[in-house]
DNA sequence: CTTTAAATTGAATGCGAATGCAGTTAAAGT
DNA sequence: ACTTTAACTGCATTCGCATTCAATTTAAAG
């Protein structure tokens, strides 16, 4: 407990080293602040003898904005998250902003976070596939901006960065089509998902358009472990699919380790499989899933670039982008009847 | 670029609308501090009503502790890093710190990593499979406290926790020498790795005294798609090996995806597989993978128990915390000779 | 070599909350 | 009821740095 006094050289004793005054020494750490190059030199000198670095948290609190951007997603297991969030913190740092990082699995511990982020006096907030209505407003009150990452919000305007899936889905249908399917099942996330319920519909208006009937239906939690035991439902129903559109990639990748090794079936001679993310795992031999895969790269571009923009100018309004995914055909759907 | 003024309730608002002094109002949110209950009760209710939340920023700046974590880690899709740092994540939440997330790809990235760690006035610092001795040393000579996760140092102690694989290695060698196998290759991770050399030292010592020959070896990077090069690499020896020992997990993987799907073998039949780290993949039906577990949950804990200790009593020394791996036993290393 | 404008520099102030210290008030003791 | 003691409260100060404003220096112009 022992209260060591922490040695650390602030602006002053730059100064007093230097032989100039402590608003010159601030100055030197800016960029367009006036300074000559010869004092300019002189505090370097001094700062680097001291190893002098700004203070953030000083600077913050006088500057009013703190370099920080919170960011919210969930730990689940979900390999698209992960890549989502280093994506996100690599464009952030680019632009000299730094990820605080936020996870909750429940609803519940929401609340808690939220007032964590107020304390910090976070610039902004980008939230992956995460944020629901009542939490935006809650932030949107504060004037914290908030970019929601592979989420929108339908009742309200909001900052989002989408990948729309339509033309995407409607071309791995006509794929499906293509190849000789005719009995459709699918392996759907929570139906509190609104992700989930967007490419539902997608889906269904897809089959519609190429006369393809979806013969069972069985939903999961988006994760890998969720895949199994939906398609074991799946399979449960009277009329067996000949292939299985999840929404999204990881529930795919355990229904097919299920149907592959738990129900010996042959994917995708016995059963096809397709996904939606395009997650990297995806793309693994094992798997060669069939999916769309959304511009996680360029989408974390775009969501930082916005939420800079709303933290330099607030009155900006609010404004959806939205990114197209692209069909990327894998094994797991060739149809090889037998 | 409108300067608009937040209108964010500060102590003092408070203060004012419940009729008490700013002191009161900053006592009202700490937890030993003395004050009355009649009160407390009033600037609860002020505060509740202007949206009150203490400025976790200007109490960092007075306090000298602003219970921010620093979080290094690489973002490369090596499924380990984002499954440690979510269990890290969630254990210093659990103690009322937050992770600052800094990633670096290049070595060349570090030094200014540091520096951003050093303005930012972190309480410590948490390394995913990260650092090295110098930059543990700018660091201690700052009075970061730092804990390695998944790392250690040789030419000096400290704060580490580690996940000693020795004696499974031992295990998974016997199992391999039980199964038969007699032919090994290994697909080794960067030679300037310190975890795949002590891997490596591990398997050589275990081969040995199970009068098992290392056969070939090659080295990878650690991530998915270095396995299969590895692979090619190995098989293109004289001595084809039954058995591939790598030193991580997710190589294995795409090792055994280069074997089943480019190389058309069969696994484990043609070709046995094992990896070290024990990810949520590893134990996908498709993989199955032989592997040894690291208790990513524990470590964590651990982690982060050592280092609020540090950041509590910065006088406590060194100190290296030792988890043992469990040998898990997967289909993709059963010998079955054709 | 002045005169005047332009470029720097430094003193002083404030960001928002925690805390030592001194002044009050309530509780306990006699 | 009157001390003595404990429990609270509020004032004033401080953390480290950015910034306004006035003072000073330097450069450009005449």
């Amino acid at each position: 407990m022992s209260e060591k006094h922490k040695n650390r050289a602030t602006s002053y004793d730059v100064a007093k080293l230097a032989g100039v005054s402590q608003s010159t020494v601030s100055r030197c750490f800016q960029n367009g602040a006036p300074i000559s190059g010869k004092l300019k030199e002189k505090v370097e000198i001094a700062a680097r003898e001291l190893n002098y670095q700004p203070n953030a948290i000083a600077r913050g609190l006088i500057m009013q904005r703190t370099g920080l951007i919170g960011i919210m997603v969930s730990p689940s297991i979900n390999f698209y998250y992960p890549e989502a969030l280093f994506e996100v913190t690599e464009r952030l740092s680019a632009l000299n902003l730094r990820s605080l990082l936020f996870t909750a699995r429940q609803r519940e511990d929401l609340p808690v976070l939220l007032d964590q982020l107020w304390q910090y006096q976070v610039d902004g907030v980008i939230s992956i596939s995460f944020l629901e209505e009542d939490q935006y407003e809650w932030l949107n009150d504060r004037n914290i901006p908030v970019v929601m990452f592979n989420r929108f919000l339908t009742n309200r305007s909001s900052n989002s960065v989408w990948c729309d899936t339509e033309p995407a889905i409607n071309e791995l249908v006509a794929h499906l089509a293509e190849q000789g399917h005719e009995r459709v099942a699918v392996l759907a996330g929570p139906e509190t998902s609104m992700v989930n319920l967007i490419r539902m519909a997608n889906i269904e208006k897809a089959l519609e358009a190429h006369n393809l009937t979806m013969v069972s239906k069985a939903n999961g939690d988006f994760l890998h472990a969720s895949g199994g035991p939906a398609l074991r439902e799946i399979m449960a129903s009277d009329t067996k699919p000949s292939v299985v559109i999840s929404t999204n990639d990881m529930m795919a990748l355990g229904a097919i380790d299920e149907a592959r090794y738990r129900l010996n079936m042959s994917v995708p001679e016995d059963i096809a499989f397709t996904g939606i993310d395009g997650i990297n795992a995806a793309g693994f031999s094992s798997y060669d899933l069939t999916t769309i895969r959304q511009p996680i790269d360029r989408m974390a571009e775009a969501a930082v670039t916005m939420l800079a923009e709303r933290i330099e100018d607030p009155s900006l309004t609010d404004e959806k982008r939205t990114f197209s995914g692209t069909f990327i055909t894998g094994e797991s759907s060739m149809f090889s009847p037998r």
